[in-house]
DNA sequence: CGTTTGACTACGC
DNA sequence: CGCGTAGCCAAAC
C-alpha cells in the first residue's frame, strides 16, 4: 500500500482521523476544534484547523467535507478571509447568529459521534461521558 | 537542524 | 467584555 503521507497533498494520518469525525456532523448542528480533538488520541485543536485548511487544497475531501460546521469554541467562526462564506452556509442551514455573530452551542451543539463510532474507536460510554462534560 | 506560524483553548487580570 | 500568556504540535521556513 502506498505511503500517502509521503505526497503533498494527500491527507495524513490524523488528518483522515480528523476529516472522519468531521463528516459526522449532522447538518444544522456545529462542533468546536477542541471538541473534534477531544475525541482523537493525539490530536490537538490547532490540529484540527490546521487539517481543515489543508482540506481546502484537495477539492475531493474539501467538497464533501462539511467544514463549516466546526467553529471556534467562543462560538464564532475563525477561517481567515473567509467567514463570510462560512457564515452564509451555516445559515442556509438553518443555523441563527446572535447580533454579535455567536452561534449559540446549547442550541447548535453536535452531541458527539454515535456508538459505532465510539465502539470502533474504543471509546466507552463512561470515558465519553468525562469528555464531553469539559465541551462547550 | 532551530524558529516561527497558525481555521485553538484555558486561564489570569 | 478584552488582552496577554502558556501549552499545544504539524508545517513551513
Amino acid at each position: 500500500m502506498a505511503d500517502l503521507t509521503l505526497t503533498p497533498n494527500h491527507p495524513t494520518s490524523y488528518q483522515k482521523r480528523v476529516y472522519d469525525l468531521v463528516s459526522m456532523i449532522p447538518k444544522g448542528q456545529v462542533a468546536s476544534y477542541g471538541m473534534i480533538a477531544s475525541l482523537l488520541p493525539g490530536v490537538t485543536a490547532r490540529m484540527v484547523g490546521y487539517a481543515l485548511a489543508a482540506s481546502v487544497t484537495n477539492s475531493d475531501i474539501h467538497q464533501k467535507l462539511p467544514w463549516q460546521r466546526v467553529i471556534n469554541s467562543k462560538g464564532r467562526l475563525s477561517i481567515p478571509g473567509g467567514v463570510e462564506r462560512q457564515r452564509a452556509l451555516l445559515m442556509s442551514e438553518g443555523i441563527e447568529f446572535s447580533a454579535s455573530g455567536v452561534i449559540n452551542f446549547r442550541q447548535y451543539r453536535w452531541d458527539g459521534p454515535d456508538a459505532v463510532w465510539l465502539e470502533k474507536n474504543t471509546i466507552d460510554l463512561m470515558d465519553f461521558m468525562t469528555i464531553k462534560a469539559g465541551w462547550p
